[in-house]
DNA sequence: CTGAAAATGAACCGACCAGTTTATATTCAG
DNA sequence: CTGAATATAAACTGGTCGGTTCATTTTCAG
């Protein structure tokens, strides 16, 4: 048996553990999800649990933060920075979106501001590797954009805290608050569209 | 004694209750506050508290109700649909912004998430008596506008939907976040500033 | 003053749940 | 094969909290 596979995981089941927790945390929350249904999920002990993970937060952070990076690295992916200004806002925003209307985008926005006052450093956590990624990605890409003379944006921050917000609109508020779960395709391109519209409006450089 | 009061409200203490669960609510949330907290703090037995509330929920929807309406009255007082389309907005915008960042606002907000599941039609009490309210009015300001020359929006709901998003640029995720707490008045000035000067960019109609 | 309605408070119930312990069983390297 | 490391099941602890009950006291209209 491969030696390293003992020191990098700290045994056989860590990565069963993180799993199961991952399906139910995702899928249901964090405080309405126990420690017991995650170890049956997971196929082990509530001790071998334990084990792993010194409590209940910490294991939902580790899931998080995973996760985080999982979905950061795939809205990159799919960002070609070449592209004219309205074609990579079109890609970010449908891909923020996708990840906004997911369970897991639900979920992790639920938990952290449920837990917010039980434990900060989750909602801090969730900022700096989810959120804050996409802005400052933003923002260097506003400024080549600005160098390839598509726009001219005076207060970079603003702007890149303006646009996935722009791709919020009307969605996000409707989903927290329960009043509609599913948004059909059309729905959002109607949102992203009228982000995309109303940023070129604003800081798009008139044609020619 | 006028035989109205006992008709319209149930009890003597009826709004010792209301007062007392208003405050520690708003202050603290949901779940981190209990029946026996809230009864102390009204100066009322836990068996009279209940013999006014079926259960803790519906006080809660019934404080969340009422503080909603306030808030929402507040706002509306202080718009003067007469004024220019910019001033307008900067008044709602200023306006949404402090509501939002209030106690209430915040604890309202992470309660409707945070208890999403367990009893979802708080979430939609509170979209259908705040968020709403606020949406309409807007709709409704944007066709009289538009009449008065001073717009042209081809998509009013969209729009109503974009500039409420537009004014939480970066303070909304930050604060439920817990990344920052206090904003101070150069900073809400900054974000509800952008988001009119956006808002005008793309429905305003030029000058003259 | 009187009697019914309202309020009290304190004990109590039952459910839930994170985390621990223990005695037993399984795994696997050497 | 052996023994140390790891895993297991299940019982147990300790605490929280929503909601109920009831015998007693206070309030107040008529």
């Amino acid at each position: 048996m491969n030696k390293n596979s003992a020191i990098i995981r700290k045994g056989r089941k860590y990565d069963q553990v993180l799993d199961g927790a991952r399906d139910l945390f995702m899928a249901h929350g964090f405080e309405s999800i126990g420690v017991d249904d995650i170890a049956r999920r997971a196929d082990v002990s509530k001790a071998t649990l334990y084990s792993y993970f010194p409590d209940k937060r910490m294991l939902f952070m580790e899931v998080a933060r995973l996760e985080c990076q999982r979905q950061a690295e795939t809205l990159e992916a799919a960002v070609d920075v070449e592209q004219p200004v309205e074609v990579v806002l079109g890609v970010v925003g449908r891909g923020l979106l996708e990840i906004v209307l997911s369970e897991f985008g639900w979920n992790m926005f639920r938990v952290c501001i449920a837990e917010g006052e039980r434990f900060p450093e989750l909602g801090q956590q969730f900022f700096e590797t989810g959120p804050k990624i996409l802005i400052d990605r933003m923002c260097a890409f506003l400024e080549i954009a600005e160098a390839r003379g598509e726009v001219i944006v005076e207060d970079r921050a603003l702007a890149a805290d303006q646009f996935p917000e722009l791709c919020k609109a009307g969605v996000f508020l409707r989903l927290v608050t329960g009043v509609q779960t599913e948004f059909s395709q059309d729905e959002i391109d109607r949102v992203v569209d009228g982000a995309v519209e109303m940023f070129m409006a604003r800081y798009g450089v008139k044609a020619g």
